[in-house]
DNA sequence: CCTTTGGATTGGAGCGCTTCAACACTTTAT
DNA sequence: ATAAAGTGTTGAAGCGCTCCAATCCAAAGG
């Protein structure tokens, strides 16, 4: 900067007012700085700029599995929205892990966030106690696990329990009674759906047939599950699983087994993400606006940075039924 | 950080020291400015931190495209190797735009990330000319456009040739000859698949049924491609599609027109992503390490950053055929 | 002709940290 | 007892930038 402003014969502070576009410089001057700028190759310091203004005019994203496409997208929509609102964001990935989870966000706070999206993550209030009355924090697409007062955060959710309720009443609807869900075990939205599948199954008349097993959230947690009610003597006619990912495992099980679908058993998934729309799977599943709650996500986080808002916001979506080919009635 | 060295009694240096973990510290002041640290809930300022010590441990990655799962593997390969090494990444996402790519870049330099890595970036070697002698480069998964001489620039690949030759071999050696390559049109890695395919087609002497049409990189970038063959009067037997996204895509709209897999046409992708593995698509395609070709992009970065290295390496890894259910004989 | 006004420009303090030379105090060698 | 050699600790400079108050200058007003 300095050889900058040597170069065009004029001040550092000068440069300064140059490249933040400032218009109070004349056009003679801005374009010698610009043009000495150019000659030098010179790039402004963002660490420095961020110190010296104190603001980083970044969002924080922290997000659960990047490998997982619906945390992508919902990432994508984070992006856009924040580019439009014209701050930057950097993504960290927990890897599932809830430590890494932790270290993340420690991370992002020292980075000097302005705003903390943290997408699906495991973590819960405990562990947000600290930071969220240092920058404002939005969760997205998952709840804290126990949601001690924080004045500091929004939440973006859609409604699991409902989306939930929405796959037991079409399994219903369609004769199905031995109706099993396969969770999501730890994971941050799993207790929601469990809860909403439990409400379903009694809705229906069928509670004493809800039954739950362990999952995950990848394709390979289910493996264990499904061999498991394969041999049991009533096994059921219809899974839930606690999402597309798990869903597309346990149809390559069943698919082992020679069990037919939805022939043999019925399959219904959650988050619609782009391979269940895939004709070959076809997957009955449940709808969530990835894109839009990304975006809210960023207003959120706006109006707190620009509106000064400071009640917390809650935000639910409406989940939507999609039904594709993985569903049917049950066997004879 | 004032607050801190005044609680614990001691001096700011002394603080800084402590937090960065010095030997000669004394036990006792340590623990008092441990504790003094926690008191006041202090921490430490990444950006002051960096400028400082003119130096940021972070790794600007820039990646094409978030939601395909292939580069979101490569991705997460580079952050656990990244580390490991002591390294932070910051993640920036192209959405496929070369114009968004470039600004992204230039963000990453101004963040002084100390190590650049490109994964499956349209930009070609103009672009980086002035970047690759700031701040050390490597290319992932994609070359370099125009490879100007760039010895600033690390080069890791799959050899996408290769690739592509292995699959013209495969699909010929169970009789097909009309074999179609539907592209990945701008993509960074399109060309050399083409080439490949060509050169494929030309040593089993089918260079003259050679036929490449415009397709993309996602799954509905195939869908004119495959519309126009199936109204030709001699569609072909095969396809050869640029990736595993643009494979299921074809899938899709072959299914929606009723031609069977591989029944009536045969179908290799690239890739090799959990998507081609679901039994229900059961693709068959090419595989790439990602995680490998993350972990050797960071080394490749960490040699020149550690060990001084400044001639360009190139690591070229070898492709495999993944066979699956995709493939078969052509119709009588 | 002198003062006012207002826009363009600049000097310098300050952002929160690291680091190095200098200092204070012990311990060991002589 | 004294010099030499550690061990811990600190003051202050400096990292690259922003931004405020101060300054400068030219045009306008009296």
């Amino acid at each position: 900067m300095e050889d900058v402003a040597e170069r065009a014969g004029v001040s550092r502070a000068l440069v300064s007012l140059v490249i933040n576009g400032s218009p109070k410089v004349s056009e003679q001057k801005r374009r010698r700085v610009r043009e000495a700028a150019r000659a030098l190759g010179y790039r402004p310091n963002l660490m420095a700029r961020s110190l010296a203004q104190q603001r980083t005019r970044i969002i924080g994203v922290l997000v659960n599995d990047l490998r997982n496409p619906f945390f992508a997208e919902v990432v994508e929509g984070i992006e856009m929205a924040a580019e439009s609102g014209e701050f930057g964001i950097v993504v960290l990935n927990g890897r599932r892990d809830r430590g890494r989870e932790l270290t993340a966000v420690e991370t992002l706070v020292q980075l000097q966030v302005e705003g903390l999206a943290l997408v699906g993550a495991q973590l819960d209030g405990d562990d947000l106690d600290e930071i969220t009355d240092i920058v404002p924090t939005v969760v997205v697409a998952s709840d804290l696990g126990r949601p001690v007062d924080h004045s500091g955060v929004d939440t973006i959710v859609t409604d699991g329990r409902r989306g939930a309720e929405l796959v037991v009443e079409h399994l219903a609807s369609l004769g199905h009674e031995r109706i099993l869900h396969i969770d999501g075990a730890g994971n941050a939205s799993a207790a929601e759906r469990r809860q909403g599948y439990r409400r379903g199954m009694e809705a229906a008349g069928l509670g004493e047939l809800a039954d739950v097993r362990t999952g995950g959230d990848d394709e390979a947690a289910a493996f264990a599950a499904i061999d498991e009610i394969l041999a049991e003597p009533a096994p059921p006619t219809a899974v839930f699983a606690f999402n597309d990912l798990l869903a597309a495992g346990v149809l390559d099980r069943l698919d082992d087994a020679g069990v037919p679908v939805p022939g043999g058993m019925s399959l219904v998934g959650f988050d619609n993400t782009f391979i269940s729309a895939l004709h070959h799977l076809a997957l009955t599943t449940v709808n969530q606006p990835r894109l839009t709650m990304g975006r809210m996500a960023v207003d959120a986080l706006l109006e707190r940075l620009n509106d000064g808002r400071d009640e917390p916001v809650r935000h639910t979506l409406e989940p939507e039924l999609v039904v594709r080919g993985t569903t049917g009635p049950p066997p004879p």
